[in-house]
RNA sequence: GUCCCCGUCGUCUAGGGGUCUAGGACACUGGGUUUUCAUCCCAGCAACAGGGGUUCGAAUCCCCUCGGGGAUGCCA
Protein backbone atom coordinates (compact mmCIF):
# COMPACT_ATOMS: atom_id res chain seq x y z
CA UNK A 1 0.00 0.00 0.00
CA UNK A 2 1.17 3.48 -0.81
CA UNK A 3 -0.40 6.89 0.36
CA UNK A 4 0.54 10.17 -1.05
CA UNK A 5 -0.48 13.88 -0.09
CA UNK A 6 0.41 16.28 -2.69
CA UNK A 7 -0.21 20.03 -1.70
CA UNK A 8 0.59 23.13 -4.06
CA UNK A 9 2.17 25.04 -2.75
CA UNK A 10 0.36 28.12 -3.32
CA UNK A 11 -0.21 29.74 0.66
CA UNK A 12 -0.37 28.29 3.94
CA UNK A 13 -0.96 24.77 4.70
CA UNK A 14 -4.98 25.37 5.24
CA UNK A 15 -6.80 23.16 8.14
CA UNK A 16 -8.45 21.61 5.42
CA UNK A 17 -5.33 20.22 4.00
CA UNK A 18 -3.73 19.48 7.12
CA UNK A 19 -6.92 17.50 8.24
CA UNK A 20 -6.43 15.21 4.34
CA UNK A 21 -2.50 15.45 5.29
CA UNK A 22 -2.89 14.16 8.79
CA UNK A 23 -5.73 10.96 7.35
CA UNK A 24 -2.69 10.04 5.00
CA UNK A 25 -0.32 9.70 7.74
CA UNK A 26 -2.61 7.88 9.87
CA UNK A 27 -3.66 5.38 8.00
CA UNK A 28 0.07 4.97 6.08
CA UNK A 29 0.52 4.42 9.59
CA UNK A 30 -1.98 2.13 10.71
CA UNK A 31 -1.00 -0.21 7.58
CA UNK A 32 2.52 0.54 7.41
CA UNK A 33 2.16 1.68 4.18
CA UNK A 34 4.62 4.53 2.40
CA UNK A 35 3.67 8.01 2.28
CA UNK A 36 4.40 10.09 -0.73
CA UNK A 37 5.18 13.76 -0.78
CA UNK A 38 4.29 15.35 -3.80
CA UNK A 39 4.70 18.67 -4.20
CA UNK A 40 2.11 19.66 -7.18
CA UNK A 41 3.51 23.84 -8.05
CA UNK A 42 2.81 23.46 -11.84
CA UNK A 43 0.74 26.67 -11.08
CA UNK A 44 3.88 28.95 -11.98
CA UNK A 45 2.93 32.26 -10.81
CA UNK A 46 1.14 31.00 -7.41
CA UNK A 47 3.69 28.43 -6.31
CA UNK A 48 6.77 29.72 -4.21
CA UNK A 49 9.40 27.84 -2.50
CA UNK A 50 8.33 29.55 0.49
CA UNK A 51 5.38 27.82 0.54
CA UNK A 52 6.47 24.82 0.15
CA UNK A 53 8.77 25.25 2.97
CA UNK A 54 6.00 26.24 4.98
CA UNK A 55 4.33 23.60 4.50
CA UNK A 56 6.51 21.14 5.20
CA UNK A 57 7.33 22.52 8.58
CA UNK A 58 3.49 22.67 9.35
CA UNK A 59 3.58 19.03 8.55
CA UNK A 60 6.44 18.01 10.57
CA UNK A 61 5.25 20.33 13.44
CA UNK A 62 1.66 18.28 13.48
CA UNK A 63 3.91 15.46 13.48
CA UNK A 64 3.26 14.13 9.83
CA UNK A 65 6.11 11.71 9.07
CA UNK A 66 6.24 10.73 4.93
CA UNK A 67 8.85 8.47 3.68
CA UNK A 68 9.59 10.00 -0.27
CA UNK A 69 9.48 13.56 -0.97
CA UNK A 70 11.17 16.33 -2.20
CA UNK A 71 13.35 16.76 1.12
CA UNK A 72 14.10 13.37 1.62
CA UNK A 73 14.09 11.97 -2.11
CA UNK A 74 12.87 8.34 -2.98
CA UNK A 75 12.91 5.76 -5.44
CA UNK A 76 10.14 7.41 -7.39
CA UNK A 77 11.71 10.99 -7.92
CA UNK A 78 11.98 14.01 -8.52
CA UNK A 79 8.66 15.18 -6.06
CA UNK A 80 7.89 18.37 -7.51
CA UNK A 81 5.54 18.29 -10.38
CA UNK A 82 8.21 20.74 -11.44
CA UNK A 83 11.05 18.82 -12.04
CA UNK A 84 9.23 16.32 -14.03
CA UNK A 85 8.15 18.07 -17.16
CA UNK A 86 10.06 15.82 -19.18
CA UNK A 87 8.34 13.23 -18.42
CA UNK A 88 4.90 14.47 -19.04
CA UNK A 89 5.86 15.62 -22.36
CA UNK A 90 6.41 12.25 -23.43
CA UNK A 91 2.94 11.35 -22.15
CA UNK A 92 1.55 14.44 -24.31
CA UNK A 93 3.11 13.24 -27.28
CA UNK A 94 2.19 9.81 -27.73
CA UNK A 95 -1.40 11.31 -26.66
CA UNK A 96 -1.03 13.63 -29.50
CA UNK A 97 0.23 10.80 -32.13
CA UNK A 98 -2.27 8.96 -31.29
CA UNK A 99 -4.53 11.18 -31.91
CA UNK A 100 -6.27 11.18 -28.47
CA UNK A 101 -5.42 14.98 -28.05
CA UNK A 102 -4.76 17.47 -30.33
CA UNK A 103 -3.97 20.93 -30.46
CA UNK A 104 -6.09 23.71 -29.89
CA UNK A 105 -5.77 27.37 -30.89
CA UNK A 106 -8.16 29.08 -29.23
CA UNK A 107 -7.42 31.91 -26.88
CA UNK A 108 -8.24 32.36 -23.28
CA UNK A 109 -10.04 35.80 -24.72
CA UNK A 110 -12.44 33.44 -27.12
CA UNK A 111 -13.42 30.59 -24.46
CA UNK A 112 -14.20 33.16 -22.60
CA UNK A 113 -16.44 34.72 -24.94
CA UNK A 114 -18.03 31.19 -25.36
CA UNK A 115 -18.50 30.61 -21.81
CA UNK A 116 -20.41 33.92 -21.35
CA UNK A 117 -22.56 33.30 -24.27
CA UNK A 118 -23.50 29.80 -22.63
CA UNK A 119 -24.30 31.33 -19.92
CA UNK A 120 -27.32 32.93 -20.62
CA UNK A 121 -28.62 29.73 -22.50
CA UNK A 122 -27.48 27.05 -20.01
CA UNK A 123 -24.99 24.74 -19.74
CA UNK A 124 -21.22 25.49 -20.79
CA UNK A 125 -19.11 22.82 -22.47
CA UNK A 126 -16.27 23.06 -24.89
CA UNK A 127 -17.87 23.61 -28.88
CA UNK A 128 -14.66 21.04 -29.84
CA UNK A 129 -14.32 23.82 -32.80
CA UNK A 130 -10.25 22.54 -32.44
CA UNK A 131 -11.26 19.36 -32.68
CA UNK A 132 -10.35 17.95 -36.39
CA UNK A 133 -8.30 21.57 -38.20
CA UNK A 134 -6.65 20.77 -41.11
CA UNK A 135 -2.82 21.26 -41.78
CA UNK A 136 -3.47 24.37 -43.27
CA UNK A 137 -5.83 25.99 -41.00
CA UNK A 138 -3.30 25.07 -37.73
CA UNK A 139 -0.64 27.20 -40.40
CA UNK A 140 -2.58 29.67 -40.71
CA UNK A 141 -3.47 30.09 -36.55
CA UNK A 142 0.07 29.00 -36.30
CA UNK A 143 1.52 32.54 -38.55
CA UNK A 144 -1.54 34.88 -36.64
CA UNK A 145 1.25 33.92 -33.74
CA UNK A 146 -0.76 31.75 -31.69
CA UNK A 147 0.32 29.48 -29.07
CA UNK A 148 -1.67 26.24 -28.75
CA UNK A 149 -2.84 24.46 -26.00
CA UNK A 150 -3.00 20.66 -26.03
CA UNK A 151 -6.86 19.50 -24.97
CA UNK A 152 -7.44 15.45 -24.37
CA UNK A 153 -10.04 14.69 -26.97
CA UNK A 154 -12.75 12.92 -24.57
CA UNK A 155 -13.95 9.64 -25.87
CA UNK A 156 -17.70 9.59 -26.65
CA UNK A 157 -20.41 7.57 -24.71
CA UNK A 158 -17.97 5.96 -22.40
CA UNK A 159 -19.06 5.32 -18.50
CA UNK A 160 -16.68 5.89 -15.95
CA UNK A 161 -17.18 4.04 -12.74
CA UNK A 162 -15.42 5.19 -9.47
CA UNK A 163 -15.63 2.77 -6.84
CA UNK A 164 -15.01 5.30 -3.91
CA UNK A 165 -13.83 3.48 -0.45
CA UNK A 166 -15.85 6.79 1.33
CA UNK A 167 -18.26 7.53 -1.20
CA UNK A 168 -19.12 4.21 -2.48
CA UNK A 169 -19.92 3.38 -6.19
CA UNK A 170 -19.86 6.70 -8.36
CA UNK A 171 -21.18 6.34 -11.64
CA UNK A 172 -19.69 9.03 -14.37
CA UNK A 173 -20.70 9.49 -17.97
CA UNK A 174 -18.11 11.03 -20.31
CA UNK A 175 -20.96 12.75 -22.16
CA UNK A 176 -20.97 15.68 -19.00
CA UNK A 177 -17.73 16.34 -18.04
CA UNK A 178 -17.32 19.43 -20.02
CA UNK A 179 -16.02 18.55 -23.37
CA UNK A 180 -12.51 18.35 -24.36
CA UNK A 181 -10.00 19.97 -21.61
CA UNK A 182 -6.88 21.24 -21.90
CA UNK A 183 -4.06 19.11 -20.58
CA UNK A 184 -1.49 21.46 -21.44
CA UNK A 185 -1.27 24.82 -21.54
CA UNK A 186 -0.47 27.26 -24.18
CA UNK A 187 3.57 27.91 -22.72
CA UNK A 188 3.78 24.20 -22.46
CA UNK A 189 3.40 23.58 -18.89
CA UNK A 190 0.83 20.53 -18.41
CA UNK A 191 -2.04 20.30 -16.00
CA UNK A 192 -3.34 18.98 -12.71
CA UNK A 193 -6.28 17.10 -13.52
CA UNK A 194 -3.47 15.61 -16.19
CA UNK A 195 -0.51 15.03 -14.58
CA UNK A 196 -1.79 13.86 -11.26
CA UNK A 197 -2.80 10.43 -12.87
CA UNK A 198 0.04 10.03 -14.73
CA UNK A 199 2.00 10.68 -11.02
CA UNK A 200 0.14 8.70 -8.86
CA UNK A 201 0.69 5.69 -11.28
CA UNK A 202 4.48 6.45 -11.75
CA UNK A 203 4.81 6.80 -8.17
CA UNK A 204 3.14 3.05 -7.94
CA UNK A 205 0.26 5.13 -5.50
CA UNK A 206 -2.10 2.51 -4.34
CA UNK A 207 -4.68 4.26 -2.45
CA UNK A 208 -5.58 7.86 -3.28
CA UNK A 209 -7.21 9.65 -0.12
CA UNK A 210 -8.53 13.48 -0.99
CA UNK A 211 -10.52 15.98 -0.75
CA UNK A 212 -13.90 15.74 -2.25
CA UNK A 213 -13.70 18.49 -4.31
CA UNK A 214 -11.69 16.52 -6.31
CA UNK A 215 -14.52 13.75 -6.43
CA UNK A 216 -16.29 15.74 -9.70
CA UNK A 217 -12.75 15.82 -11.92
CA UNK A 218 -11.83 12.42 -11.18
CA UNK A 219 -13.22 10.75 -14.50
CA UNK A 220 -11.51 13.01 -16.53
CA UNK A 221 -8.46 11.35 -14.64
CA UNK A 222 -9.27 7.71 -15.43
CA UNK A 223 -10.43 8.78 -18.82
CA UNK A 224 -5.96 10.32 -19.45
CA UNK A 225 -5.18 6.80 -17.43
CA UNK A 226 -7.16 5.09 -19.95
CA UNK A 227 -5.88 6.57 -22.89
CA UNK A 228 -2.34 6.40 -21.58
CA UNK A 229 -2.64 2.41 -20.33
CA UNK A 230 -2.39 3.70 -16.76
CA UNK A 231 -3.47 1.85 -13.53
CA UNK A 232 -5.90 3.75 -11.70
CA UNK A 233 -5.63 4.41 -7.69
CA UNK A 234 -8.42 3.29 -5.36
CA UNK A 235 -10.04 6.31 -4.28
CA UNK A 236 -11.12 7.70 -1.07
CA UNK A 237 -12.85 11.15 -1.01
CA UNK A 238 -13.14 12.93 2.09
CA UNK A 239 -16.26 15.27 2.84
CA UNK A 240 -14.81 18.96 3.33
CA UNK A 241 -14.08 20.57 6.34
CA UNK A 242 -16.80 23.75 6.20
CA UNK A 243 -17.05 26.99 8.75
CA UNK A 244 -20.04 27.42 10.99
CA UNK A 245 -22.20 28.94 7.99
CA UNK A 246 -21.70 25.62 6.31
CA UNK A 247 -19.27 27.04 3.35
CA UNK A 248 -16.14 25.78 2.64
CA UNK A 249 -13.54 26.83 5.14
CA UNK A 250 -11.88 29.98 4.19
CA UNK A 251 -10.10 32.80 5.47
CA UNK A 252 -13.21 35.05 6.68
CA UNK A 253 -14.29 31.97 9.23
CA UNK A 254 -11.14 33.22 11.94
CA UNK A 255 -7.74 31.32 12.14
CA UNK A 256 -8.04 28.31 9.32
CA UNK A 257 -3.73 27.81 8.80
CA UNK A 258 -2.04 25.59 10.72
CA UNK A 259 0.55 28.28 11.10
CA UNK A 260 -1.92 30.50 12.85
CA UNK A 261 -2.72 27.60 15.51
CA UNK A 262 0.22 27.34 16.25
CA UNK A 263 1.12 30.85 16.97
CA UNK A 264 -2.16 30.79 18.82
CA UNK A 265 -0.71 28.68 21.46
CA UNK A 266 -2.70 25.28 20.23
CA UNK A 267 -0.89 21.88 21.13
CA UNK A 268 0.54 20.07 17.97
CA UNK A 269 -1.29 16.90 19.51
CA UNK A 270 -4.53 18.32 20.05
CA UNK A 271 -4.69 19.86 16.37
CA UNK A 272 -3.49 16.71 15.07
CA UNK A 273 -6.81 14.82 17.30
CA UNK A 274 -9.27 17.18 16.92
CA UNK A 275 -8.46 17.26 12.77
CA UNK A 276 -8.27 13.44 12.95
CA UNK A 277 -11.36 12.72 14.72
CA UNK A 278 -13.30 14.95 12.27
CA UNK A 279 -15.68 12.87 10.92
CA UNK A 280 -15.93 9.32 12.56
CA UNK A 281 -16.17 8.31 16.08
CA UNK A 282 -13.52 5.77 18.32
CA UNK A 283 -14.79 3.02 20.15
CA UNK A 284 -16.85 3.83 23.17
CA UNK A 285 -16.88 7.68 22.26
CA UNK A 286 -13.91 8.09 23.69
CA UNK A 287 -12.56 11.80 21.72
CA UNK A 288 -9.15 12.32 23.34
CA UNK A 289 -6.72 9.77 22.02
CA UNK A 290 -3.40 9.66 21.83
CA UNK A 291 -2.31 9.12 18.06
CA UNK A 292 -1.04 5.98 18.15
CA UNK A 293 -4.43 4.77 19.39
CA UNK A 294 -6.32 6.83 16.48
CA UNK A 295 -3.97 4.95 14.42
CA UNK A 296 -5.18 1.11 15.68
CA UNK A 297 -8.91 2.51 15.09
CA UNK A 298 -8.79 4.76 12.17
CA UNK A 299 -10.24 3.23 9.28
CA UNK A 300 -11.24 5.01 5.58
CA UNK A 301 -14.42 3.19 5.34
CA UNK A 302 -15.88 4.89 8.79
CA UNK A 303 -15.18 8.21 7.44
CA UNK A 304 -18.54 10.48 7.87
CA UNK A 305 -19.63 11.12 3.64
CA UNK A 306 -21.07 14.34 4.86
CA UNK A 307 -19.55 17.54 5.28
CA UNK A 308 -18.49 18.62 9.02
CA UNK A 309 -18.61 22.38 10.69
CA UNK A 310 -15.37 22.91 12.25
CA UNK A 311 -16.17 23.69 15.95
CA UNK A 312 -13.42 25.91 17.14
CA UNK A 313 -14.87 25.08 20.66
CA UNK A 314 -14.32 21.61 20.77
CA UNK A 315 -10.78 22.25 19.68
CA UNK A 316 -10.09 24.77 22.58
CA UNK A 317 -11.65 22.43 24.84
CA UNK A 318 -9.69 19.75 23.76
CA UNK A 319 -6.42 22.08 23.84
CA UNK A 320 -7.17 22.48 27.45
CA UNK A 321 -7.31 18.77 27.89
CA UNK A 322 -3.65 18.57 26.33
CA UNK A 323 -2.15 21.23 28.20
CA UNK A 324 -3.83 19.79 31.82
CA UNK A 325 -1.59 16.26 30.29
CA UNK A 326 1.34 17.48 28.82
CA UNK A 327 4.81 16.55 29.87
CA UNK A 328 5.64 19.26 32.65
CA UNK A 329 9.32 19.80 31.14
CA UNK A 330 8.07 20.05 27.25
CA UNK A 331 5.10 22.69 28.65
CA UNK A 332 7.12 25.17 30.39
CA UNK A 333 9.72 25.15 27.41
CA UNK A 334 6.40 25.67 25.03
CA UNK A 335 4.78 28.19 27.44
CA UNK A 336 7.84 30.59 28.53
CA UNK A 337 8.21 32.25 25.62
CA UNK A 338 3.97 33.47 26.12
CA UNK A 339 5.21 34.40 29.93
CA UNK A 340 8.38 36.72 28.25
CA UNK A 341 5.65 38.48 25.69
CA UNK A 342 3.61 39.11 28.32
CA UNK A 343 6.27 41.12 29.93
CA UNK A 344 8.01 39.36 32.32
CA UNK A 345 11.68 37.70 32.32
CA UNK A 346 11.71 33.83 32.75
CA UNK A 347 15.22 33.98 33.44
CA UNK A 348 15.08 36.11 36.36
CA UNK A 349 13.79 33.34 38.47
CA UNK A 350 14.20 30.16 39.86
CA UNK A 351 13.17 27.12 37.40
CA UNK A 352 11.93 25.03 39.76
CA UNK A 353 9.45 27.64 41.10
CA UNK A 354 8.73 28.83 37.73
CA UNK A 355 7.83 25.10 37.12
CA UNK A 356 5.78 24.57 40.00
CA UNK A 357 3.49 28.05 39.32
CA UNK A 358 3.36 27.03 35.17
CA UNK A 359 2.16 23.44 36.83
CA UNK A 360 -0.44 25.54 38.72
CA UNK A 361 -1.94 27.55 36.49
CA UNK A 362 -2.12 25.38 33.44
CA UNK A 363 -5.65 24.00 34.89
CA UNK A 364 -7.00 27.14 33.88
CA UNK A 365 -5.38 27.36 30.08
CA UNK A 366 -6.92 26.54 26.86
CA UNK A 367 -4.47 27.84 24.76
CA UNK A 368 -0.71 28.31 25.67
CA UNK A 369 -0.93 32.47 25.52
CA UNK A 370 -4.11 31.88 28.06
CA UNK A 371 -1.50 31.78 30.91
CA UNK A 372 -0.70 35.49 30.01
CA UNK A 373 -4.01 37.14 31.71
CA UNK A 374 -2.70 34.89 35.33
CA UNK A 375 0.86 35.14 35.40
CA UNK A 376 1.42 38.50 36.60
CA UNK A 377 0.39 37.38 40.10
CA UNK A 378 3.07 35.45 40.15
CA UNK A 379 5.87 37.10 38.38
CA UNK A 380 4.95 41.11 39.59
CA UNK A 381 6.12 42.64 43.01
CA UNK A 382 2.48 44.20 43.13
CA UNK A 383 0.29 42.98 40.23
CA UNK A 384 -2.08 46.18 39.33
CA UNK A 385 -5.50 44.85 40.39
CA UNK A 386 -7.69 44.55 37.03
CA UNK A 387 -11.10 46.54 36.60
CA UNK A 388 -13.33 44.34 37.96
CA UNK A 389 -10.87 43.61 41.24
CA UNK A 390 -10.00 47.11 41.23
CA UNK A 391 -14.26 47.71 41.41
CA UNK A 392 -14.44 45.07 44.25
CA UNK A 393 -12.10 46.46 46.15
CA UNK A 394 -13.08 49.76 46.45
CA UNK A 395 -16.42 48.07 48.62
CA UNK A 396 -16.60 47.95 52.41
CA UNK A 397 -16.30 44.50 52.93
CA UNK A 398 -13.05 44.62 50.90
CA UNK A 399 -11.55 47.42 52.73
CA UNK A 400 -12.65 46.03 56.21
CA UNK A 401 -10.32 42.68 54.72
CA UNK A 402 -7.01 44.93 53.12
CA UNK A 403 -7.27 46.71 56.83
CA UNK A 404 -7.27 43.63 58.53
CA UNK A 405 -4.81 41.92 56.67
CA UNK A 406 -2.56 44.64 56.89
CA UNK A 407 -2.39 44.61 60.97
CA UNK A 408 -1.74 40.51 60.40
CA UNK A 409 1.32 41.20 58.31
CA UNK A 410 2.69 44.08 61.02
CA UNK A 411 2.21 41.73 63.43
CA UNK A 412 1.28 38.26 63.98
CA UNK A 413 2.09 36.87 60.83
CA UNK A 414 5.04 35.89 59.58
CA UNK A 415 6.74 34.47 56.76
CA UNK A 416 6.68 30.76 58.12
CA UNK A 417 3.38 31.36 58.89
CA UNK A 418 1.45 33.68 56.58
CA UNK A 419 -0.23 31.18 54.31
CA UNK A 420 -1.85 28.69 56.55
CA UNK A 421 -4.95 30.21 58.31
CA UNK A 422 -4.52 33.71 56.51
CA UNK A 423 -8.36 33.20 55.95
CA UNK A 424 -9.33 31.94 58.88
CA UNK A 425 -7.59 35.20 61.12
CA UNK A 426 -8.69 37.94 58.38
CA UNK A 427 -12.42 36.19 58.82
CA UNK A 428 -11.85 36.31 62.83
CA UNK A 429 -11.10 39.86 62.47
CA UNK A 430 -13.59 41.37 60.17
CA UNK A 431 -16.48 38.81 61.05
CA UNK A 432 -16.46 38.14 57.33
CA UNK A 433 -16.77 34.87 55.57
CA UNK A 434 -17.23 32.81 52.11
CA UNK A 435 -17.16 34.73 48.96
CA UNK A 436 -17.34 38.02 50.44
CA UNK A 437 -14.30 37.04 52.63
CA UNK A 438 -12.20 34.68 49.96
CA UNK A 439 -13.27 37.17 47.20
CA UNK A 440 -11.76 40.19 48.50
CA UNK A 441 -8.67 38.21 49.83
CA UNK A 442 -8.17 37.26 46.04
CA UNK A 443 -8.88 40.77 44.52
CA UNK A 444 -6.26 42.62 47.32
CA UNK A 445 -3.34 39.71 46.88
CA UNK A 446 -3.32 38.73 42.73
CA UNK A 447 -5.10 41.48 41.50
CA UNK A 448 -7.31 39.14 39.83
CA UNK A 449 -10.51 37.56 40.67
CA UNK A 450 -10.00 34.19 39.48
CA UNK A 451 -7.68 32.52 39.45
CA UNK A 452 -5.87 28.81 41.21
CA UNK A 453 -7.01 28.20 45.07
CA UNK A 454 -5.04 30.76 47.28
CA UNK A 455 -3.35 28.35 49.40
CA UNK A 456 -1.89 26.62 46.66
CA UNK A 457 -1.50 30.12 45.17
CA UNK A 458 0.10 32.01 48.01
CA UNK A 459 2.80 30.19 48.98
CA UNK A 460 4.44 30.51 45.27
CA UNK A 461 3.72 34.08 45.31
CA UNK A 462 5.34 34.23 48.58
CA UNK A 463 4.91 36.27 52.19
CA UNK A 464 7.13 39.18 51.17
CA UNK A 465 4.80 40.15 47.77
CA UNK A 466 2.03 39.60 49.58
CA UNK A 467 2.64 42.05 52.06
CA UNK A 468 4.41 44.59 49.68
CA UNK A 469 0.64 44.50 47.84
CA UNK A 470 -1.53 44.40 51.18
CA UNK A 471 0.75 47.52 51.86
CA UNK A 472 -0.12 48.83 48.17
CA UNK A 473 -4.05 47.99 48.64
CA UNK A 474 -4.18 49.61 51.81
CA UNK A 475 -3.19 53.13 50.16
CA UNK A 476 -4.69 53.00 47.53
CA UNK A 477 -7.99 51.66 48.85
CA UNK A 478 -8.10 51.66 52.28
CA UNK A 479 -6.05 54.88 53.92
C1' G B 1 -28.11 25.72 -16.06
C1' U B 2 -25.69 20.73 -16.09
C1' C B 3 -23.14 16.76 -13.49
C1' C B 4 -21.66 14.69 -8.79
C1' C B 5 -21.82 14.22 -3.37
C1' C B 6 -24.41 14.85 1.20
C1' G B 7 -28.83 15.47 4.94
C1' U B 8 -29.54 12.15 13.19
C1' C B 9 -29.48 17.29 19.04
C1' G B 10 -26.78 24.39 17.89
C1' U B 11 -21.87 21.55 16.50
C1' C B 12 -18.91 16.63 15.90
C1' U B 13 -20.98 11.97 15.86
C1' A B 14 -23.08 6.43 17.56
C1' G B 15 -26.70 3.93 14.94
C1' G B 16 -26.26 -0.11 9.26
C1' G B 17 -34.93 -3.16 9.87
C1' G B 18 -36.99 -4.76 15.85
C1' U B 19 -32.56 -4.17 21.94
C1' C B 20 -34.17 3.71 19.89
C1' U B 21 -39.31 6.33 25.11
C1' A B 22 -32.33 7.46 19.58
C1' G B 23 -26.43 6.86 22.95
C1' G B 24 -21.71 9.84 23.66
C1' A B 25 -18.70 14.50 23.22
C1' C B 26 -18.39 20.07 22.76
C1' A B 27 -21.51 24.21 23.80
C1' C B 28 -25.55 25.77 26.90
C1' U B 29 -28.57 25.59 31.70
C1' G B 30 -28.92 23.98 36.84
C1' G B 31 -26.71 21.71 41.06
C1' G B 32 -22.31 19.84 43.94
C1' U B 33 -16.90 19.99 45.41
C1' U B 34 -13.02 23.65 45.87
C1' U B 35 -14.53 28.12 53.01
C1' U B 36 -14.14 32.42 46.34
C1' C B 37 -13.43 31.77 40.69
C1' A B 38 -12.17 29.09 34.64
C1' U B 39 -10.52 22.85 36.85
C1' C B 40 -13.32 18.49 38.50
C1' C B 41 -18.16 15.69 39.55
C1' C B 42 -23.56 15.13 38.82
C1' A B 43 -28.08 16.39 36.42
C1' G B 44 -30.91 18.76 32.58
C1' C B 45 -32.02 20.85 27.68
C1' A B 46 -31.82 19.30 22.70
C1' A B 47 -32.12 15.66 16.67
C1' C B 48 -33.75 11.15 12.86
C1' A B 49 -35.36 17.74 6.74
C1' G B 50 -40.51 16.77 4.45
C1' G B 51 -43.67 13.46 1.69
C1' G B 52 -44.65 8.89 -0.40
C1' G B 53 -43.65 3.74 -0.66
C1' U B 54 -41.44 -1.57 0.79
C1' U B 55 -42.21 -4.35 5.47
C1' C B 56 -45.72 -7.38 10.74
C1' G B 57 -42.07 -3.49 11.96
C1' A B 58 -37.81 1.99 9.28
C1' A B 59 -33.43 6.87 11.84
C1' U B 60 -31.88 2.45 9.21
C1' C B 61 -34.09 -0.01 2.28
C1' C B 62 -36.43 2.54 -2.42
C1' C B 63 -38.57 7.01 -4.88
C1' C B 64 -39.79 12.20 -5.00
C1' U B 65 -39.42 17.10 -2.96
C1' C B 66 -36.70 20.49 -0.28
C1' G B 67 -32.12 22.00 1.71
C1' G B 68 -26.67 22.18 1.81
C1' G B 69 -22.02 21.41 -0.60
C1' G B 70 -18.65 20.47 -4.68
C1' A B 71 -17.35 20.46 -9.91
C1' U B 72 -18.10 22.78 -14.43
C1' G B 73 -10.52 27.26 -15.10
C1' C B 74 -4.66 27.80 -20.02
C1' C B 75 -6.10 26.87 -10.29
C1' A B 76 -5.07 22.64 -7.63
Amino acid sequence: MRLRFAPSPTGFLHIGNARTAILNHLIAKKYGAALVLRIEDTDMERSSRESEESILKDLTWLGVRWHEGPDRGGEYGPYRQSERFDIYREYSERLLAGGKAYHCFCTAGELDEMRKASAETGSYEYSGRCRDLSEEEKKAFLAEGRKPTVRFRVPEGETVIVDDIIKGRVVFSSENIGGDFIIVRSDGVPVYNYIVIIDDALMKITHVVRGEDHLSNTPKQVLIARALGLPVPQYAHLSLVMGDDRKKLSKRHGITSVDMYRREGYLPESLLNYLAMLGWAAEGGVEIMPEDEIAAQIEIGKLAKSAAVFDFQKLRWMNGSYIRQYPQERLLELIEPYINEAGFDTKSVERPWLSEVVALLKGYCETLPDIQKLIGMFMADVNEPDAESDALLRQENAKAVIREARMLFEGEITAENFFSGLGDRIKAGTGLKGKDLFHSMRALLTGRLKGPELDRALPLIGFERCRKRVEYAYRKYAQ
